[in-house]
DNA sequence: CGTATACTTGAATTGAGTCAATAAGTGTGG
DNA sequence: CCACACTTATTGACTCAATTCAAGTATACG
């Protein structure tokens, strides 16, 4: 493999100077109003704080691999995160995009049963795991408000179910589209323009296509009129009506 | 529509004579070893079981639609329920088949996602879902259990992305077969013979192909000598390293 | 026992993949 | 600032796995 598979690398833990400082971090991260632990404050948030620390993970580079030792928990609070699971024989899926405020690594299992890696430079929050779940005891409402994350990711991940069983080509890739712009919403951007962190390559393996069907679709949207590409990693909607269609597969 | 569309009918409240009495509907349960309310026992259960009643659904009966308000929880007991999405011109995805033990229901929603439809005879548990939701405030355990569940049905959701995304027809149809037996025997069956409950047409649209597809390659595989078809609906297994090794693109 | 339903099999079609070449960025060092 | 190498994206021609269309054959059912 190239230098892109090194680990994420640089941790440290928080030391909060006391219960009042603790939310220090906290404060100042972007993330906060997405994320599980924004049901928690003051006194609550600082006992969280104490078993996390932080860590970097640049361009290209791994969280964990499928098969580690599932210790940690993760909480992404800047830039994109990829997660997927590749065949024996190399084929690789990209089961999800993470985005600031997604959590990763609440495996049920010992181990980690896909592959975590940054798309671009990412920032995250980790936990330990035993600690998080012991954590649980003392915090119910973080218990609740992960249950509560987890059946809106297995919603999530039905929706990606039906595209991948059938859904066209055309429509998977409005469908990523459309996806990435209300994710973006979610951060509080306007959505149109919206980036694309992540490379065809990337695209593909989530949406069960080759690089050049991506291509293909996405130069095709553009000539049927619906969106404009200031740059390939730039999409801006013009007829979002059309798009929600197209998704549905309700073309006109 | 068929006759097939009317709803699940009978429905009856437990009257738990008192505390001890309670665990009465429970003890005759066969999935009770692998539902979520095993981790009740005594008074606890005698808590969970005021808020359950009992559901059935005859073969093609629905549980419930999508969209249909997301009022209660529910727990297969017997039988086998199929779960699915529709695209408005009628393309459907099955997104999962529950077997005795599994919950279905726990939307973060206000409406279901999706269609859950009974496949053969099923019986279920069913929950009012707020009344559920406090309940977890009173047994912690039973929140955790959920989450756990949770967790594993994100796994499995995971991997079927994985099977959508890049599988061919022939190993999506290996690894539902070997899936099936599993099942199988977490039920406490042999897992070889298996009997598919499901049709075809529930076969292809849970493996993203057609009717067709799912024929050939079920009947390719007999042709290999790796299975054979005592009838259309039962499967044995002779050579089950061979059929490991399709799933995974491994094939000799 | 006939009719509907489910399943299998075959032939032709097609949407997406593969292979191959070109173009457009991106970054590096002179 | 440009020239070069390298990576990423696009475009075209051809192929193929799975679908579609079309019979045919079991199987279940009233």
């Amino acid at each position: 493999m190239s230098s892109s598979d090194a680990r994420a690398s640089s941790s440290n833990t928080f030391a909060p100077g006391g219960p009042d400082l603790a939310l220090g971090p906290c404060a100042a991260c972007a993330a906060r109003g997405l994320a599980f632990c924004n049901v928690l404050e003051g006194e609550d948030l600082s006992r969280l704080l104490q078993i996390t620390s932080e860590t970097n993970a640049g361009a290209g580079q791994a969280v964990f691999y499928e098969g580690d030792e599932a210790s940690h928990v993760y909480n992404v609070t800047e830039g994109v995160v990829r997660v997927s699971k590749m065949l024996p024989d190399g084929r690789r899926q990209i089961t999800g995009f993470l985005f600031p405020g997604d959590f990763l690594g609440l495996s049920h299992d010992d181990a980690y049963a896909y592959t975590a890696e940054a798309v671009n430079a990412v920032r995250l929050c980790r936990f330990r795991r035993d600690r998080l779940l012991q954590l649980f005891d003392e915090l119910p409402q973080l218990e609740k408000r992960l249950l509560g994350m987890a059946a809106d990711e297995l919603a999530a991940a039905q929706d990606q179910i039906l595209l991948l069983g059938r859904k066209t080509a055309r429509e998977r890739v409005v469908s990523f589209l459309l996806g990435i712009s209300k994710q973006a919403q979610r951060r509080g951007e306007s959505g149109n323009p919206v980036g694309l962190p992540m490379s065809r390559a990337d695209i593909a393996d989530y949406l069960g296509l080759t690089i050049e069907t991506v291509s293909r679709m996405i130069t095709k949207l553009a000539k049927d009129g619906v969106i404009e590409l200031p740059s390939s990693n730039k999409v801006h909607f013009t007829n979002r009506n059309a798009l929600e269609d197209i998704e549905m597969g309700e073309e006109a």
